[in-house]
DNA sequence: ATAAAAATTAGGAATAATTCCTATTCCTAG
DNA sequence: CTAGGAATAGGAATTATTCCTAATTTTTAT
């Protein structure tokens, strides 16, 4: 454990909210300057094989990076942004029952236009 | 309607498979040799949005366009990618239920080992 | 504690997918 | 037919991420 990783990993952690590599980046950078791309990401990627963290995927935007390992699911505002956690219960049950071979994982991300900007829409 | 974006939908349309931007691109042009791609990527980017076509995103690596609009969800082989459609019953209506706001749409995609891959690695 | 070996890093170049830009071409309505 | 608007071709630009390599740090064996 470097003192690279473990800041890293700790930045993701003590984040109430989902952050980017490069979001984890400049706040690792903070605390030590001399920090690079290639390390947040290549520790990043090596947590995430570890499952000491999760990789919630967006196509065309950044990545981000998720502290809470247990079974959850993100909704993103597509007008503001905002991810929140979301919980279907049973998907991984109900989604192994259907998989034709050696279940890995998936990911679920929803869209939708969270209160905050409907409110704001209709003003 | 172009003569580009009709060639566009009708490979996406006749094709059994789920196709990148690429390969799309690389199809339509043994038809109209002409055709570049920023049409390839702008028309999909239509219909994607016009709900004629759908986008699965897939982090990494190329989306892939589908052109079956009826609720289903896909499962990736991590070994040899290939993509299957799964259905997960009422997982549209279960994501509304959850969701305090106005549900756009979702996208789930499934990781795991197809049968194939399985066979050939106890081989 | 010390030297050699192994692992990781910093920094930046390279890559890959996608988007953007602009001059040109194609349609369509009058 | 022709003007004006829409769409295209071609390629440059962008963006997120990965890759590369010399230098540094860490680990291991002594």
């Amino acid at each position: 454990m470097t003192k690279q990783r473990q800041l890293i990993f700790d930045i993701v952690k003590d984040s109430m909210s989902h952050l980017s590599a490069e979001e984890i980046y400049f706040r690792a950078k903070k605390q030590m300057p001399s920090i690079s791309m290639g390390t947040v990401y290549r520790n990043l990627g090596l947590m995430v094989e570890s499952k000491e963290l999760r990789k919630i995927p967006f196509s065309g935007k950044q990545d981000l990076y998720d502290a809470t390992m247990k079974d959850h699911d993100h909704a993103v505002c597509v007008e503001c942004g905002k991810v929140v956690d979301i919980i279907i219960d049973d998907l991984k049950e109900k989604i192994k029952e259907r998989i034709d071979g050696e279940f890995k994982d998936y990911n679920l991300t929803i869209n939708y236009i969270c209160n905050d900007c409907l409110k704001n829409k209709n003003n």
